[in-house]
DNA sequence: ATGAAAGCGCTAACAC
DNA sequence: GTGTTAGCGCTTTCAT
């Protein structure tokens, strides 16, 4: 036995019409000027609809009607939770706009990422929010050529000419040493990915004029990329030095998970006590390094207010006749926890 | 001075074809099956679409063709990493099918779920994967009576005759009854969210059977719902209680939320030791807990498989002929850590 | 208030 | 190998 008798072609608005006795037209105008119809047939039409189980197409729709009511956000990944608060804030924003929210991930690929750019290009989607990847110019002057909007979020390119929402992460690096020197460390680490990741390099710029505002040293220590099992390598390379500096040692990673995995190999050495001795923190925010062994201080990106600001420079865009591109750049938080606070 | 110039109509075949001086219907072979056209035109077009930054319109090609090759996933809430892991898995096999996967959250909403249930009916897609609120049974069979097969993660429903892919919470309560009782816990609790919740029934269940096969007693707490804030009132209310026990006291909450509320309660109580005293464990894996000022140990869910396997299932259905509807149930696994293992 | 008819941009079947 | 053509299901005039 199958599970559905038999996949029934769906009716269309014809079908509808013939059921109801009326005209093709009568029954769009039944769907979309409700007030222009006499209630009785009206009330014929929408029973023929419900009779029949007629949906809509929405493709014959916006090809008839030359748009949509969607937008898409484009994001890397999922498990950082910046993209997760982002799309909420985009999504609620939206949804006061009329419009629907699609969301892709494009899973760190950037193959992906063109794929679904032409994707929702293709589906004519009203516009797109997109938080890019490294070297995404292609693609995105791809879209903006035909003419349809994209947001940048998170990443500014000056040789793209698009609308943009950042956090600003050179006041994030700028908080996180701000923190560190409060709680009495006398010397900085700046753990650094790779120099081409924008966030990265902003927040190192922020760390340094916090460092050298107080007086103090602050060195920089690079990874090829800023994944705990970086941090890992980064902490048993240096944590017997930093534990046997004179003074307490405060570790700004550049991101959360590169303050994880430097967490887990300075709590594995023995003679090495955080923070009491070195003091470690992230600077992005990202829930994703919740396994660690010691909640760790961060810098919290305003993901949600940036999803909300991103639709709104949207919508103006699509709405807008004469349109001029904007930045908006929004203030992170800092989030003071164990691994720089000392013992409860 | 505007941003675009001035967006200009996107160019339709008829343009390109006619830019290329051949007809209309070469275009569409170009596109979409090159063989049959001769390599000097197939030349000639390509670059009359280059120059014209020609974009297909998809809407019209689903409404020609009569299909598309997207799939949705709807889940109630990207913040809980189960349904992030789930998209990922479900990403990855769609691509292997060469689906695009597009996702949308239903922000907990039911309505909002029936917004987007309908715009993916209505857009046509080949079918969905839905991560179910309750009360979801109208949306669904509405969905499904138009012929678009949808596939359940992380909720059956008896009534509701579809695929379904499960993670065993029975084996998931089992399984941290199993944890605790192994770390010397004389007494179990089970803190329980809404009996209306599937997934806490069974771990209840679950947590019960370990218990009884051990002969140690499993009592029953309840909340209202099952945020971090029901585990603060939960911890307040019994935690000196559970201190004051004879033995050690295994603590089993239905969600990570509810485990990470107890923690904070439990830990600012003076003379409450942890794990000492009270053991304390998650069960759902959400790593959005992760601010827990302790970490501690869950029960994690195999989110990446089930996403894998209910794009299967829902693949399987699309082009099944005949469709018998199953239900994949997947094993959850325990992670070990500090609020249950004793003292690095 | 309702009906009739002209596309929207494309695919696929068929003719040359 | 290429051109022609009939829809796909809808929105929107324009008549009536």
């Amino acid at each position: 036995m199958s599970g559905t008798p038999k996949p029934p072609p769906q009716p269309s608005m014809q079908d509808v019409a013939t059921a109801a006795g009326v005209a093709l037209g009568t029954v769009s105008n039944v769907l979309n000027h409700p007030q222009r119809v006499a209630e009785a047939t009206r009330l014929r039409v929408q029973q023929a609809i419900a009779e029949l189980g007629f949906v809509r197409n929405a493709n014959a729709r916006s090809l008839a009607g030359g748009s949509t009511d969607s937008i898409a956000l484009i994001v890397p990944d999922l498990g950082n939770s910046l993209f997760v608060d982002l799309s909420k804030g985009a999504q609620a924003e939206a949804r006061e706009h009329g419009l629907s929210l699609l969301i892709a991930s494009s899973a760190d690929s950037l193959a992906e990422q063109d794929r679904y750019l032409d994707l929702f290009d293709e589906a004519r989607t009203q516009g797109m929010l997109l938080a890019p990847m490294h070297d995404s110019r292609a693609g995105i002057e791809r879209v903006r050529s035909h003419g349809r909007p994209v947001v940048l979020v998170n990443y500014s390119d000056p040789l793209i000419e698009c609308c943009t929402v950042l956090m600003d992460n050179v006041l994030d690096g700028y908080l996180a040493a701000r923190h560190l020197l409060s709680t009495g460390v006398r010397e900085l680490v700046f753990v650094a990915g790779p120099e081409r990741l924008q966030p990265v390099r902003d927040r190192r710029l922020g760390a340094t004029r916090a460092a050298s505002e107080a007086g103090v040293e602050l060195s920089l220590v690079r990874t090829d990329a800023v994944t705990a099992a970086d941090g890992r390598a980064v902490g048993s390379e240096h944590g017997a030095a930093w534990a046997a500096a004179a003074g307490r040692v405060g570790i700004i990673a550049s991101t959360d998970l590169l303050a994880l995995g430097i967490l887990q190999s300075l709590l594995a050495m023995p003679g090495v006590s955080i923070p009491t001795d070195v003091a470690v923190m992230g600077s992005d925010g990202n829930r994703s390094a919740w396994e660690s062994p010691l909640p760790f201080s961060t810098v919290e990106p305003p993901g949600y207010r940036m999803g909300v600001e991103a639709v709104r420079l949207l919508v103006e865009e699509i709405a807008g006749a004469s349109h001029e591109h904007r930045t908006t750049v929004l203030s992170p938080t800092i989030l003071e926890r164990e691994s720089t606070l000392g013992h409860r």
